[in-house]
DNA sequence: ATGACGCATCGAATGCGA
């Protein structure tokens, strides 16, 4: 079973990407980010016909909202941190009935934080904050537990194309890795680290000044997976070939396979 | 140091992302 994470930047732009995307890798479940779009607009048509029979929704007018499109059905749909008021649509959770029994994914958009200092991110280390404590709790009642999503921190300096020149701006802040390893604390894994990847893997890169043709990325789309599914983890892939789409998005697929 | 690119919003200029 595949399961893939997209921060599309506004479904309404990429819905053609996500289709062909889809296409060539039909992926059981594609969790979506940055939709920029309210749930009456979101194009659940397209998508049945594409195969994604069962979708779940959380979206918000011109900011944030996250979906979870599946061709498997999904169920117990919750919609943001229980336990944290939250104007903005970020989090989706949802339980998939696989072979293996039932899996628990916990769709996010993180908040970006802007820098350090600012009102912002002080609602990111309050929101990783009740991510956090909701998440101790969503464990504790299904062992079988996967987040996934655009976590907007840059784990490790290797997760940046300049942690020197970078260190301690956003996403690359003391904090941020903090909140970041206070998940892991929790008994999550980063998929990603459990496989040899290619040096310099990043998952976004800016628009701007050529990033991604200069390689300028940063690895802040993640799918972090608890004990008890680590070793049904067979593999962890980041996909830019969308990346070179003409008028991609800035993040690229993030994929694994249980 | 700034802005650069892209998307959204009723209509231009601005907010926001990362």
């Amino acid at each position: 079973m595949k399961i893939t994470t997209w921060n599309v930047n506004s479904l309404a732009a990429r819905l053609q990407h996500v289709l062909d995307w889809t296409a060539a890798n039909p992926v059981d479940v594609l969790c979506l980010q940055e939709l920029k779009l309210t749930d009456d607009k979101f194009p659940l048509d397209e998508l049945r016909a594409a195969g994604y029979e069962h979708c779940a929704v959380f979206g918000q007018k011109t900011y944030n909202g996250v979906a979870v499109m599946s061709r498997v059905p999904v169920r117990d749909a919750v919609k943001n941190i229980v336990g944290f008021e939250d104007d903005s649509s970020r989090v989706l959770a949802v339980t998939l009935d696989t072979p293996q029994g039932e899996l628990r994914l916990v769709n996010g958009y993180f908040v970006n934080g802007q820098a350090p200092g600012s009102e912002k991110f002080a609602y990111k280390m309050a929101w990783l904050g009740g991510l956090n404590a909701y998440l101790r709790a969503e464990m504790a009642r299904h062992p079988r537990l996967m987040l996934v999503g655009d976590f907007n921190i840059a784990p490790e300096d290797r997760d940046s194309f300049d942690p020197v020149g970078l260190k301690e701006t956003i996403h690359h802040t003391s904090e941020e890795r903090e909140h970041f390893r206070q998940l892991l604390a929790l008994g999550l894994v980063d998929s990603f680290r459990l496989f040899e990847q290619p040096e310099k893997s990043y998952s976004w890169w800016d628009y701007r000044m050529l990033g991604y043709q200069k390689n300028r990325g940063l690895r802040i789309d993640h799918i972090l997976v608890s004990e008890p599914l680590k070793p049904a983890v067979k593999a962890c892939a980041i996909d830019r070939v969308p990346r070179k789409w003409p008028k991609p998005s800035d993040h690229a697929p993030v994929t694994v396979e249980i």
